[in-house]
DNA sequence: GATTTATGGCCAG
DNA sequence: TGGCCCTAAATCT
């Protein structure tokens, strides 16, 4: 589930259902149980996203400090009523419980469980600080300076593949938006980092702001341009756990979208790594500045 | 029932 | 680079 769209939904829904709020703070699978004890029946303050960290702030400046790892879930659950009797029974392995006690107001009563995560901390805003010290700048923020990405990326050897996926190079970007965005841009993510021009990455830049504010807004990632769309190409919708249209990321084996030729798959700093052979030729080329078009004539985009 | 896989990231060597 | 951490669902034998 987790790139930085989700993490930022993630505070936005948190923030809605228990803002304000007192918060009853546990951990059923007790891990997390002497720091939930501390900040039990705290009030909620607000929360907040970076990258793909997320930050609970409770009064009296505690933060819980959230990253979700590779397969952590964090399941928000509003509207139930008045009174905490219709919060179910933890399933699995809950490390955090958050359940709204007062004021109960017109939202009624709120619960959220954290399962999985690779970080769960209570800390302090030094701690805090640091974390996003650590931080590239982030698309889902508005004052994020794309320039402080672009100063590493243009100095780099290391492939663009794999300084995407780099937090300290930028924030929030994780496998699929990696993928999709080299795809969209025609660029090979084996291609190092000195060979992409300033204006090829302002447009990636300009392009995961726009794919990513979309993720937020649907708490899925889509990236198919509308003729790619399965109702334009009368094909059939992806069926898949995470359910957004893709051109690359884990089609393996299928055709191209857009040319047709067969989606290649590598490994990249331990990660799978998707792209077209066609659309993203590995070195700069006249293919780079003459991109290969879907002009219906030549190699048909059928599934 | 056991193994694999997943939108991450840390650490040691 | 490999190992390890977290959990659940999908995919094997």
């Amino acid at each position: 589930m987790p790139e930085g769209h989700t993490l930022r939904k993630l505070a936005d829904d948190l923030s809605a259902a228990f803002a304000g709020r007192r918060v009853r703070v546990s951990s059923p699978q007790g891990r997390f149980a002497a720091d939930a004890e501390q900040v039990d029946g705290s009030r909620f303050v607000g929360a907040d996203s970076a990258g793909k960290h997320l930050f609970v702030e409770l009064e009296d400046q505690r933060f819980i400090h959230v990253h979700l790892g590779l397969i952590g879930r964090f399941d928000v659950h509003t509207g139930l009523g008045e009174g905490t009797a219709g919060v179910p029974d933890p399933v699995g392995a809950v490390r955090l419980r958050l359940v709204s006690v007062a004021p109960d107001g017109p939202r009624g009563t709120s619960y959220a469980d954290l399962r999985g995560a690779i970080v769960c901390d209570l800390i302090g805003p030094e701690r805090r600080a640091s974390v996003l010290a650590r931080l590239g700048p982030d698309p889902l923020r508005a004052d994020a300076d794309p320039d402080l990405a672009w100063r590493r990326i243009s100095r780099s050897q290391r492939p663009i593949g794999d300084l995407l996926m780099d937090q300290a190079v930028l924030a929030g970007v994780g496998n699929v938006y990696r993928a999709e965005v080299l795809f969209r841009h025609r660029v090979h993510p084996l291609r190092s980092g000195e060979t992409l021009r300033v204006g090829q990455w302002r447009a990636m830049w300009a392009d995961l702001v726009g794919l990513m504010a979309e993720g937020v807004r649907t708490g899925r990632i889509d990236t198919v341009r509308p003729e790619h769309t399965p109702e334009a190409m009368g094909r059939a919708p992806r069926e898949d756990d995470h359910g957004g249209e893709v051109y690359v990321y884990r089609r393996t084996s299928l055709p191209c979208l857009v040319c047709g030729s067969i989606i290649k798959t590598g490994e990249l700093v331990g990660r799978n790594v998707f792209w077209c052979p066609r659309c993203q030729p590995k070195f700069r080329s006249r293919a780079v500045q003459s991109p290969p078009r879907n002009t219906g004539t030549s190699r048909g985009a059928r599934p």
